[in-house]
DNA sequence: CTTTACTCTGTACTTTGGTACGGAGTTATA
DNA sequence: TATAACTCCGTACCAAAGTACAGAGTAAAG
C-alpha cells in the first residue's frame, strides 16, 4: 500500500537532493534547524519539506549569514500569522543589516573597479 | 629626541585604535597579513599603515569575506603598478562574487519585506 | 626603587560548521 | 540467502579566526 499523499525520503536521499552529506542533515537536527523527523521504521523519514528548508539555509550561508540567523529567518517564515508579527523586529535588524552590507558591497564594487581599469 | 615623521605605537595601542585584542595583531602578523614591524626596541613598533591595514581588514571581513580575501584584496592595493596587472584577475573573481552577492541580497530583501508588512 | 602595566614567546583552548570513523543493525538486490 | 548499501549512535577530528594563559622580561609612574 503505497502512500501517495507525501513522497517520504530516507536522510540518504534527502542529503543527495540537497547537496549536504548525511552528517550535515544530523548535525543541522542536533541544532533543531531541522524537524526531529517521523521514525516509525527506525530509520529517519524526511518530506519535500525539508528539502526546502535546508535549501533555504544554504542560501542563507551563502550570503553571509551564520546558522543563527537562518534559524531565525526559519522562525519567522514558518510560524503562525499571530506568532510571527512577534517576530518582526527580529526581521527589521536582518533588513537593516541586509542592506547595509548591500550598500558597503556597493562602495567597494566602485574602489574594486578602480584597478580593473 | 622625539621622532616627528611617524608616530610610532606600540602593540597595545595598535590593538586599542583598530578595536581588536593585541592577540588579533600577533595572529595577523604569523598569517602574514600585517608586515613585520621594528623591533629595535625588542617590542614591535607599529605606524599609521599598519592601523589602516588592520582596519581595511576588518571591513572586508564585515562584508562576509575571509581573512585569505583579505589578502588577496591587500596584495593588489599594496603592489607595484606592475605587479598589480597580474592579480586583475583575483579582483575580477571578487567583483563577479560581489555583484552576485548584492542581487541575492536584494532578493533577500524583497521576501523578507513580505513578512515586515 | 618598587610596583604596576605593559610586552615577549609558545602553547592550549574556544566557537562555528561541519566531516570522518567505528561498530553496530537493517534493507534491498542478485 | 548472501552481500552490498544503506542507516543508527556516539565520539573524534578538522579548518578558520581568534582568545586565553603561563612564565618570563621591560618600561614607566609614583
Amino acid at each position: 500500500m503505497e502512500q501517495e499523499l507525501q513522497e517520504l525520503m530516507t536522510i540518504g536521499g534527502l542529503a543527495k537532493e540537497a547537496g549536504v552529506g548525511v552528517e550535515t542533515v544530523r548535525f543541522y537536527q542536533r541544532k533543531g534547524l531541522l524537524r526531529i523527523p517521523d521514525r516509525t521504521s527506525g530509520f529517519r523519514k524526511y518530506s519535500e519539506l525539508d528539502l526546502r528548508q535546508i535549501r533555504f539555509i544554504k542560501r542563507i550561508q551563502e550570503l553571509g549569514f551564520t546558522l543563527k540567523d537562518a534559524e531565525s529567518l526559519l522562525e519567522i517564515t514558518f510560524c503562525s500569522p499571530k506568532t510571527r508579527s512577534l517576530l518582526e523586529n527580529v526581521c527589521n535588524e536582518k533588513i537593516v543589516e541586509i542592506e547595509k552590507k548591500i550598500a558597503d558591497l556597493n562602495g567597494m564594487l566602485v574602489e574594486l573597479r578602480q584597478f580593473h581599469q
